[in-house]
DNA sequence: CAATATGATTTGGG
DNA sequence: CCCAAATCATATTG
């Protein structure tokens, strides 16, 4: 586009007569300015430019040379490229739609979410935090799968990228090409810059056609690795013996009023090295299962009861048992470890009633269990 | 391989 | 947000 004044420029200055690329006969009838000079010069143009096939390759070069430097081509120039333009807009009408950029707005914004496009680092760290924190997961084995998944989405960063670039050169090397062959052409071919300019945006429209392709499939990549990686439901992991031991303790041990508070839920994941909203899957599954089908927990139960016990013994010679709202206060000889065993599995069994506790979510769970 | 166990998610109510 | 319940999808077991 900046190109057009040296276009025009080329031929603006070009003289009539005494000009050096003239063949002789051409300039005769320049001399004047009268109409039948006129005429003869264009009836000698056309002349020229009918039988300009039938001459050597030599001479026609020349020939061609010379009509472009004519002082008449500039103006006819102009005038077929007004042709044109006026043809190609009939034909093309309203053919300048510009709709589907909602389509590359969204994907533009979920590689930007992602941190596949945008700043190189940070944005994938902050993405894969993101995800961390989607994802609910801080767990050890969590941060290995973390950095598996930052390692293949830091690839397809690189291949979109790679990808781009390489789009974005071919795209201009092509936009250059088709510039300079234009501009080449237009010496023979009415080509407005105009048209020219209309050219690099098609040729634009069409490589960011092909970019929006490639960013389809770059969303798609991601997608299926978030899939593959970050949904926990897919790589669900049992937790290890330790924290499922301390869990079922917990549980059995308040079975008359199985929910954790916050804090003892934020206790309870600090010692399983999970996290607090796993605790509360694992209370929620462990309670509604245990519910369904008591009968099938009893052995669990009776186990979690006697360790507890045997626990509170073996820490506490003596009195604080306070968790045993059956201790009988006639235990004098009796309280062995076996004893508060029994005690512990009675109370959880029959559930009695304690104390200090949330009185209408340890009846609700009490009533659900009698259905 | 089928059956069962299990952690996570969805749905629906409060 | 909490929860119960149903459901999903994988892990483990027999």
């Amino acid at each position: 586009m900046d190109e057009q004044p040296r276009l025009m420029h080329s031929h603006a200055g070009v003289g009539m007569a005494g000009h050096p690329g003239l063949p002789q006969h051409m300039q005769e009838g320049t001399g004047g300015a009268d109409g039948d000079g006129r005429k003869q010069d264009i009836g000698d143009i056309l002349q020229q430019i009918m039988t300009i096939t039938d001459q050597s390759l030599d001479e026609a070069q020349a020939r061609k040379h010379a009509l472009n430097c004519h002082r008449m081509k500039p103006a006819l120039f102009n005038v077929l490229c007004e042709i044109k333009e006026k043809t190609v807009l009939s034909i093309r009408g309203a053919q300048e739609e510009e709709p589907p950029d909602a389509q590359l707005m969204r994907l533009d914004n979920m590689l930007l979410a992602e941190g596949v496009s945008g700043p190189e680092k940070g944005g994938g760290s902050a993405a894969a935090a993101a995800a961390a924190a989607a994802s609910g997961g801080a767990g050890a084995d969590n941060s290995a799968e973390h950095s598996d998944y930052r390692a293949k989405l830091a690839q397809i960063r690189q291949i979109y990228h790679t990808e781009l670039e390489k789009y974005e050169q071919a795209c201009n090397e092509f936009t250059t090409h088709v510039m300079n062959l234009l501009r080449e052409q237009s010496r023979t071919r009415p080509i407005s810059p105009k048209e020219i300019e209309r050219m690099v945006a098609i040729i634009h429209r069409k490589f960011s056609s092909i970019q929006m392709q490639l960013k389809q499939s770059t969303c798609e990549a991601v997608m299926i690795l978030r899939s593959r990686f970050l949904d926990a439901r897919r790589k669900r992991r049992n937790f290890n013996k330790q924290a499922t031991e301390i869990l079922n303790e917990y549980f059995y041990s308040h079975l008359s009023n199985p929910y954790p508070s916050e804090e003892a839920k934020e206790e309870l994941a600090k010692k399983c090295s999970i996290t607090v909203s796993q605790v509360s899957n694992w209370f929620g599954n462990k309670r509604i299962r245990y519910k369904k089908n008591i009968g099938k927990f009893q052995e669990e139960a009776n186990m979690y009861a006697a360790r507890t016990a045997v626990n509170a013994t073996n820490v506490s010679s003596h009195g604080s048992q306070a968790n045993s709202p059956s201790t009988p206060n006639s235990a004098g000889g009796l309280c062995n470890s076996t004893y508060i065993a029994l005690c512990y599995m009675a109370s959880n069994v029959l559930l009695p009633t304690m104390g200090h506790v949330c009185q209408i979510q340890k009846t609700l769970w009490q009533k659900s269990l009698h259905n």
